[in-house]
DNA sequence: CTGAAAGCGCTTACAG
DNA sequence: CTGAAAGCGCTTACAG
């Protein structure tokens, strides 16, 4: 005599079918042996029931919550924003549900939302953005989730159970400052409109690409705010500093496009004069006049790889500790 | 003689407490009486053993998960993103965990989802985006949600259990058209890159502002498709058809953006020549030079008002079935 | 092929 | 202030 409350359960059904509620639960399962006919009769009075079996108790008995965590820092940033997309769907399409959590900059925020994670038992946990590469973070999943895999899309953090997936944004950008070598340009600059982990890396890239391919130059690096106007500023600095500047890099496509405006209004011919290059290939780069080569970051992949790694090794495979996404150029007209 | 298994559970922090798992249970919850000495002393075992209440079991007892599902179509459209980000926020700061589940644009997905959530037993679910409102949709609500309060934010659904909340799109472009009317614009237009739910409302708008303040002058509107080329032959084509034109609403920011390069192209200044207006009032409007005018369609507070709703819904509180949002409009430098 | 029973990790009257 | 017991809705050996 259960289910003195609302919602039917499989002794209501068992009931009805006038079978025990071990027959049911294997009808729901399809596990192995049930009489076809006994089959069917209980299949139907499921269907009539329109019976929901409760995840909460299965996943208590079987110790499997079927669950995944995403973390993530903020949605603004689109590319992480697709990354819940490719994470979410890829994992839905095996089963799994997927409990998400906003968590701000905050750290401790962060650590607080890993235990909230824990409560529910998740099998594993993806967390998107290198923000998340933080002590607080670490300390957290080494208390309340010591062994359950986790992926850190962007970013290290080195632990036994933690997986990172990273895009090379630092080959990257090596890669364009060699185009622009290629193309003839002389004297390239880089641009960039915030500082952040990920500038950092781009910073490096863009060095070790002069180093190797203008030896001797020295980069011409310079950083500012990300409105409109200090993108402007910092354009027309660039050209009182160092006239000789034929080709800019940009730390980001919504700051090429505002950095074309500009060149546009110093009277700089795009390409005969700069050659531009963006970050990201987003939407701006096709806006754009003229539309602008762009280097593309494969966040989506960076996602996609943590998703279906993450299934690997839920499914008792064995990944990498640390996997390298190699990045590529689309060029278009302003190089 | 529990846990055999791996998790420390109550009865573990019990036994190394020497009190019973009820008072573990107590301390926990903050439930009433328990002699201080003792809940300290249970308190620093918990925190020693780092332990995760079971959320799963507790709901199981308690029937109640906790839990609230989110459903969108994609997350390529970025204000229903930023939706999820609202939600999510709002409802995690009462305690609630979110299931989010993408669902395509597939209805019979959507209702795949719902039985999903069923299964978890959310207590609320929230559907962002119009493309929710459709049959197949109300039938799984009907069939395994039937009490599960549900919000769909931006479209409409008639069912005891499910509230609309609606950003008035129309009546904001009719006073859109009104302001132009204000501003001594003769002949207003409107374009669009799309037909939807929502351009539909737009357009509507669009037509009764016309007939309301410029009575007896014919709508002007058209359409075409998203890319740069098609928006730049729309906008020219306009100006063969009718060269009076000297105001464009544009459907969206990023068309608004494109038309301005076109008119710039056509020898138009704006906004002497021509006055210019976008919807959505996101960042194309500030990167766009002149900075344009935007109906600001207050996604981010259709959802935030979604969550609010069903939080009161799940304290207890009565709320309308139909809310209504005024939209905003944000003047800048183009009218 | 099928059922009775135990148990997953909690909470909550109930009794003391 | 505290504990024993029952029960939330399932699954899974075990026995037949």
């Amino acid at each position: 005599m259960r289910h003195k409350s609302g919602s039917v359960t499989i002794y209501d059904i068992a009931k009805e079918a006038g079978v025990s509620a071990s027959t049911v639960s294997r009808v729901i399962n399809n596990k192995s042996t049930v009489k076809e006919e006994t089959r069917e009769r209980v299949l139907e009075i499921l269907k009539k029931n329109s019976f929901s079996p409760n995840e909460a108790a299965r996943g208590l008995v079987t110790r499997s919550s079927r669950m995944i965590g995403i973390l993530i820092s903020d949605v603004r940033t689109v590319q992480h924003t697709e990354g819940i997309y490719f994470v979410e769907r890829e994992l839905a399409a095996n089963g799994y549900s997927c409990l998400i959590h906003y968590t701000t900059k905050n750290t401790s925020e962060m650590a607080r939302y890993i235990r909230e994670l824990s409560r529910w038992k998740v099998e594993g946990v993806v967390m998107i953005g290198s923000i998340f590469a933080n002590e607080d973070v670490l300390n957290a999943i080494e208390e309340y989730l010591p062994k359950t895999p986790v992926f850190l899309c962007n970013g290290y953090l080195k632990r036994p159970n933690i997986y990172c997936v990273v895009s090379d944004e630092k080959g990257g950008v090596t890669n364009l400052v060699r185009l622009l070598a290629e193309k003839g340009r002389k004297h390239p600059a880089m641009l960039f409109n915030q500082i952040s982990a990920s500038s950092t890396e781009k910073e490096r890239g863009f060095r070790e690409g002069i180093s190797t391919y203008y030896p001797g130059q020295e980069a011409m690096v310079r950083y500012c705010g990300t409105t409109r106007e200090e993108v402007d500023e910092l354009v027309r600095n660039l050209f009182e500093e160092k006239p000789e500047t034929d080709a800019i890099i940009f730390s980001e496509d919504i700051m090429a496009l505002m950095g074309i405006r500009m060149l546009n209004d110093l009277g700089k011919k795009i390409p005969e004069d700069v050659a531009v290059a963006g970050i990201n290939n987003m939407v701006f780069s096709e806006i754009s006049i003229p539309r602008f080569t762009s280097l593309d970051n494969v966040l989506h992949t960076v996602s996609a790889t943590a998703a279906n790694s993450l299934l690997a090794i839920l499914n008792g495979k064995r990944v990498s500790h640390k996997i390298l996404l190699p990045t590529r150029i689309v060029e278009r007209e302003s190089i």
